[in-house]
DNA sequence: GCAATAGTGTCTTTGAGACAGTATTGA
DNA sequence: TCAATACTGTCTCAAAGACACTATTGC
């Protein structure tokens, strides 16, 4: 390590990480990125970077040049989730990450990987590979908090393309919470919502036509 | 400011700041520590410090030295809340202040205050000061994760003192919600409840007497 | 007896859950 | 017509809310 990125020991490393999440016919899926340096070179982790308060206003402006600039993605909303920190969580030392959450929509998600120099990869989140650091319990967090708004009825609106069917917003409520739910409870809940919008427009197929949905606009699934 | 206290403005400063809550007749009140240094001296202030990554193994570890050295007070749960962070919420500079909360049971509250060599208070919400840095949004955002705690039922044993009656306990979460419950819906979600027992002793006074409770022993209210 | 507080019973309303039923399309 | 999916209706049950009622003490 040369002298001029040399770390006082009074000073933790700042950084943050995030835990992207994604939704295809499969479920929902989070991104996981291939470390390309030491530390824990080569393994799989949840993206993140080190702040740099020179550029970053506030840390999750750091998160969303972490994005832009590692993943070219920009998302709506990005939610803080909580701070991981420690001497030994990381091999460099005294440390900070704080977790940061977004949701990317089905129309993004392939967007992520193809721009992509590094190897960055969409997991199921049943078949999820061993996790650099402390990335497995960051990632059981963020999934822990998106799951307990779920469970709350905010809809991951987020997660879903331009226009989608109650059906297909059930399917994603669905794979975030693991198990199925009543589609007559689904919808009768979803009656009250100002948060989704009705259209005139219908889903074509081989079977009664499905009406589509929009999210409100302004929709804060962060709240 | 000397040499050796000089911050490369490349590291933020990090920071702990506590919103710690106690409970007397007349309602729920927050502990506040007038400012004794720059920046922001004589103000009204969360009480807090910055990190030692030497003497601290983790971020909560430095919140539990700040109540221990500061304001001699343990408390059995400290609860991480978020992460404040940016260059113009301190005029040191660039800095982050990881805001965690704890409950004080009735006994110590009067403690806390004693052994004190900084000025430190009790504020009611009804009647909180101006306060320095960001720190009236840091105790919103205190006061709403206790809140929402309660509303789901959570009950806030670490404010209660040894023993107390159900009534005690109901006027504590009132006090906390800002609004008055139903006794025999609070009662009868209680029936449900193991995170209180039973005691065989009684409240005297010029009235029926009133069954003493007791927390039970591990009841974690971070959850 | 009365005042004061502790504690219970009960009626109504709300909403969750389960599940059967109807509606609308293409083939 | 049938298969497939969209959408609705309805029954049951559990819990919330409101509020009246009974219980036990000191005076």
């Amino acid at each position: 390590m040369n002298r001029s990125n040399h770390r006082p020991r009074l000073y933790p490393l700042v950084s943050v990480d995030i835990a992207l999440f994604g939704s295809d016919e499969q479920g929902l899926k989070v991104l996981l990125a291939r470390r390309a340096r030491e530390p824990a070179v080569s393994q799989w982790a949840l993206p993140g970077g080190v702040l740099r308060p020179l550029e970053d206003a506030q840390l999750v402006d750091a998160a969303r040049r972490v994005l832009r600039d590692k993943l070219a993605v920009s998302v709506p909303q990005i939610e803080q989730i909580r701070v991981f920190s420690g001497a030994d969580r990381d091999p460099r030392g005294w440390s900070i990450a704080v977790l940061f959450a977004a949701l990317v929509p089905r129309e993004q998600v392939n967007a992520v990987v193809k721009t992509q120099v590094q190897a960055v990869e969409w997991f199921s989140l049943q078949e999820l590979p061993p996790m650099a650091f402390d990335h497995a319990e960051q990632l059981s967090a963020a999934l822990t908090k998106l799951r307990t708004r779920v469970e709350s009825y905010v809809l991951p609106l987020h997660l879903m393309p331009e226009r989608f069917t109650l059906t297909d917003l059930q399917r994603t409520c669905e794979a975030i919470l693991g198990r199925t739910l009543d589609k007559s409870v689904f919808r009768r809940r979803l009656k009250g919502s100002t948060d989704i919008i009705e259209l005139d427009e219908y889903q074509g197929g081989a079977q009664r036509p499905a009406r589509f949905y929009r999210a409100r606009e302004g929709f804060d699934f962060t709240g």
